[in-house]
DNA sequence: TTCGGGCCTTTTGTATACAGAACGACGGAA
DNA sequence: TTCCGTCGTTCTGTATACAAAAGGCCCGAA
């Protein structure tokens, strides 16, 4: 593996689980001798992740790791709205039955999953369903843009996992999403989608809302 | 201004424009030498135009020209729809009646524009509409996800230039889209702008279709 | 005490040298 | 004649050295 990619993956990891709060200034020579590789890569890598939005380089010459606000969160949730609900109605024309029968199913059972397998487990099952939902599409650069929308949500999402009464209700408004894929009904699943989303946003912006009253806790934001 | 800006701005300019056709291999030494910079900022160029799309990397080591098929223009109008036609709903809410009333009135003016002032005229016409969209909407996130396919659909649209009558129906479709938005109504915005890409989107396949069908002209592919 | 200017430190941006890897060409064998 | 292996060339990937610029700090003056 290349160095430059290697050192793109630890900083990427460190970003989305909070381990590099937003905020922290970014010093290639110091990073360069944390990760082990030189500042060439190092510069490729943080260049890369300054496209992707998870570093900001707009304000001082030192880039820093992009700030998680309530109006960015926002902002993303809009745009998310607009590319899945399309996402859903496309996904409900062009559909795979058994395949989103088949995670309706499972969807149904994730209050059980929850309770034996944990919260890692739901997100992958979420995770299984974001790539039938690519699948369906069969669309490489709709994709892309999907992904670089998750990218930003997997960072904003570990603000509100300790919550596991929302979670089940997601799982309920995920098997909604994915029966109406599965009969092929294109407007209840957009609806459903936006039904799902906002409901997220919401979750997010309460936990946001409590975490930035209660300054005590790890704050993302300066 | 640094050299990897500006060896980024030359080189998008050139794939923008054709000049750089799709497939062209994109050596660093040659590059470097012709654009009078060495190697580590034209790496950082290359990697960017990678990450927008606009050079591919997956097929060998010398990244080269990304290509414009048929099948990738669908797709990329997929996606646009997706995000233009919830932008134009969303714009329709937040409508800003003056700016969009104004606009109304010079795509009407645009067949006189068209034969007076030429065709970059009018897509300069477009270009303020695309920005008084990205004003209504607020939202940073999303007008980045929109210059992302706007930067795509620019290379796209110099296939499709030479058909002046599409452009006069281009403006009447735009000017629907503004009194739609400026009247508030975002039923017939959304509606309206997916009857614009479907027009767009038909004239592009049709030349692409013709292009290919006689070799002797200019092809991108191989 | 506060504001401004100049110096110094630190950091980024660029160039170049070197190592490793991949592609192509050439030759030999089947 | 065709396929496979090997060698050579060329390119990318990385490291390091240097230059330029930006920011911070201190000192002095008002």
């Amino acid at each position: 593996m290349r160095a430059s990619d290697a050192a793109y993956d630890r900083l990427r990891e460190e970003i989305l689980h909070w381990r590099l709060l937003p905020g922290t200034p970014l010093s290639e020579i110091e990073l360069a001798e944390r990760l082990g590789v030189s500042r060439t890569p190092l510069r490729a890598a943080l260049a890369r992740l300054a496209l992707e939005g998870l570093v900001d380089t707009s304000r001082g010459r030192t880039g820093v790791v992009s700030d998680v606000s309530a109006a960015t969160i926002t902002e993303l949730f809009e745009l998310r709205e607009a590319l899945e609900t399309q996402a859903a109605r496309l996904a409900a024309r062009r559909r795979d039955p058994e395949t989103f029968d088949a995670l309706a199913t499972r969807f149904a059972a994730a209050p059980e999953l929850l309770r034996t397998a944990g919260i890692d487990a739901y997100y992958g099952l979420v995770a299984e369903f974001d790539d039938a939902l690519d699948d369906a599409l069969g669309n490489a650069v709709y994709r892309g843009a999907l992904d670089g929308v998750r990218l930003h949500l997997a960072r904003a999402r570990r603000i509100a996992t300790d919550n596991p009464e929302r979670l089940v209700r997601s799982a309920e408004e995920h098997r909604l999403i994915c029966t109406a894929i599965r009969d092929g009904d294109a407007a209840l699943a957009a609806s459903a989608t936006t039904v799902h989303l906002k409901a997220s946003l919401t979750t997010i912006l309460d936990t946001l809302a409590v975490r930035d009253a209660r300054p005590d806790t790890t704050k993302g934001s300066a």
